[in-house]
RNA sequence: GGCCCCGUCGUCUAGCCAGGUUAGGACACGGGCCUUUCAAGCCCGUAACACGGGUUCAAAUCCCGUCGGGGUCGCCA
């Protein structure tokens, strides 16, 4: 039976890179139905975690990223808070204690910094003396009597190799006496994560630890820990990191303003904030953030977008093949495939998912995904009435693949607002408005557009081609007028969808309006 | 610095284990067509085996070395 796990710590986010380490621990555990389990390493956070828990999971629930057992769910290791498993880690720190695994240390931190700086200075590897260590009650007596407190350390062997079976790298070799004597209890009794790790994989039954490189080197101490508890081993696979744009280095949070020099990143974040400051959301880098979940749902991606293309950085089937579906993703899925070399992330690419999967979607699914869009900026009124959805559903049908994220829909006003608040852009007006000759020709359209019958847009197109001919024109020479004159802006769809959805009566209203604005 | 990992177009990658490909696909990029703005669509194109030695008739692929990048070395997780 495969039981995999994700481990995050409730910083408040969910990360890119961690989504996706979630998304393989999830994929391969369905691939073999097994169960997948969400831990909360919490040990070192003492406040508000469940706040600073619920953008983790919901940001899982929304990539459909479901758990067996964890928070919310429970089950039958409960409870899944490393925060509220400290007694069981306390016996594992006796037990260590007990098999002579680990001791009692009395060094103060700045003995211990004096060594590994003298080390750093003789150009050595810095192994731990054991000076401050308290093998017999004795010794800690005569420490306390020092005033010292007493850490827990591992009593790393220091001779001999250990050769990890790693499942995406093959045979990894490491010399035990590299290791360090790590602290896995404070003075205070609280317990670390590697300790708290190694307890809780065994104690939940995890069969596959599935995690990012930058744990590769720290594995040698969760080893020693295992099989000093006499532990059968988890399996391990490292995936790569995800890493900056254009980059082998990891992805950070902290970073961004570094990757906005990326043209395409630029684009992506600038589009996602325009939609978030339209939403009345903070738009600072702290809580508006493409390297956080959060920022593609509240721009409105689709998480089966997000899904596929998380799952192919570091992974791929072995054919060309680029579009997944959920089913056939866990189909698929296999660690011999991930990758080792370090995967950057580009939203560029990202973003060409998202347009593929934005084209399957039918038209009444769209309205649903855009409606919370429209009503938060209040356009739409909530519930929305049935005339009004169908509104919607004709702009949609018009709008076609314009409309790449849910959020879009917000560059459509136009379709909203009262004829009276429709505001025109000064530039478009320069340009297509202030025209010798535009007014009379906006007038004589405008006579000719109250007469069309029905208000259609063929009918509309076949009325256009009538006009330019009578007078002459060409169509580009009453077009972009027209456009501007009745949306405001000199973008936008097709001209006689836009009319039609308009309506005569908002049609005629505008181009008279504009009338002031046009020579 | 020690240890560990990694290295195919700008990016994600196929090919590597079982040596023989015009080194394939996708995103991005450039050009052209279409055009009613935008978005799209269609056609064409630029672009990579980090380097150096071996082994072999033949190396992206096997071996050795070099260089480069990254991770780790916490009383963080």
């Amino acid at each position: 039976m495969v039981r995999t796990r994700f481990a995050p710590s409730p910083t408040g986010y969910l990360h890119i890179g961690g989504v996706r380490t979630a998304l393989f621990n999830w994929l391969f555990t369905r691939r073999h139905g097994g169960q997948f389990i969400l831990r909360i390493d919490d040990t070192d956070q003492e406040r508000h975690v469940a706040e600073a828990l619920r953008p983790i999971l919901d940001g899982l629930r929304w990539l459909g990223i479901d758990w067996d057992e964890g928070p919310e769910v429970g089950g039958p290791y409960a409870p899944y808070y490393q925060s509220q498993r400290l007694e069981i880690y306390q016996k594992a720190v006796e037990r260590l204690l007990e098999v002579g695994a680990a001791y009692r240390d009395y060094a103060r931190p700045e003995e211990i910094q004096a060594e590994r700086e003298a080390a750093v200075r003789e150009n050595r590897p810095f192994v731990y003396s054991r000076r401050w260590m308290a093998e017999t009650a004795e010794d800690a007596r005569r420490f306390e009597a020092q005033g010292r407190q007493a850490v827990v350390r591992l009593k790393m062997p220091r001779e001999g190799k250990l050769v990890i079976k790693d499942l995406i790298r093959g045979p990894v070799e490491f010399d035990w006496a590299q290791e360090q004597d790590h602290v896995i209890q404070r003075a205070d009794g609280t317990c670390l994560y590697h300790l708290a790790s190694v307890v809780d994989d065994y104690e939940f039954r995890i069969t596959h630890v599935i995690r990012a490189e930058e744990h590769l080197s720290n594995t040698p101490r969760q080893v020693f820990i295992a099989q000093a508890l006499g532990y059968p081993l988890p399996q391990y696979a490292h995936l790569p990191f995800v890493a900056e744009p254009g980059s082998r280095v990891k992805l950070s949070k902290r970073k961004l303003n570094q990757y906005l020099k990326h043209k395409e990143f630029a684009e992506r974040v600038e589009h996602g904030r325009r939609i978030a400051a339209r939403l009345g959301l903070p738009t600072d880098l702290e809580s508006f953030n493409p390297v956080v979940v959060d920022f593609y749902r509240q721009v409105g991606y689709l998480p089966e977008a997000l899904v596929n293309y998380l799952a192919l950085l570091g992974w791929s089937s072995d054919d060309n093949r680029e579009i997944f579906t959920r089913e056939e993703l866990i189909r698929y899925f296999s660690l011999e495939k991930v990758n080792k070399a370090p995967a950057s992330f580009d939203p560029q690419k990202l973003w060409a998912f998202q347009d593929r999967y934005m084209r399957a979607v039918p038209i009444d699914k769209k309205v649903e995904l855009v409606l919370p869009y429209l009503q938060r900026v209040g356009w739409v009124p909530q519930p929305c009435p049935e005339l009004v959805r169908a509104k919607i559903a004709q702009i949609l049908q018009a709008a076609g693949d314009r409309i790449k994220v849910a959020g879009d829909i917000l560059d459509y006003s136009y379709f909203f607002v009262s004829d009276e608040q429709l505001e025109y852009d000064p530039t478009a007006v320069e340009k297509r408005l202030r025209i010798p000759g535009t007014a009379q020709r906006l007038r004589r359209f405008s006579e000719q557009l109250a007469q069309v019958e029905p208000f259609e847009p063929d009918r509309l197109e076949a009325m256009t081609h009538q006009f330019i001919q009578t007078e002459g024109i060409k169509l580009a020479d009453i077009i972009h007028a027209l456009r501007v004159a009745v949306t405001g802006t000199s973008i936008g769809l097709g001209m006689f969808d836009a009319l039609a959805i308009l309506g005569r009566q908002s049609c005629l209203a505008r181009i008279e309006r504009a009338l002031q604005y046009a020579l």
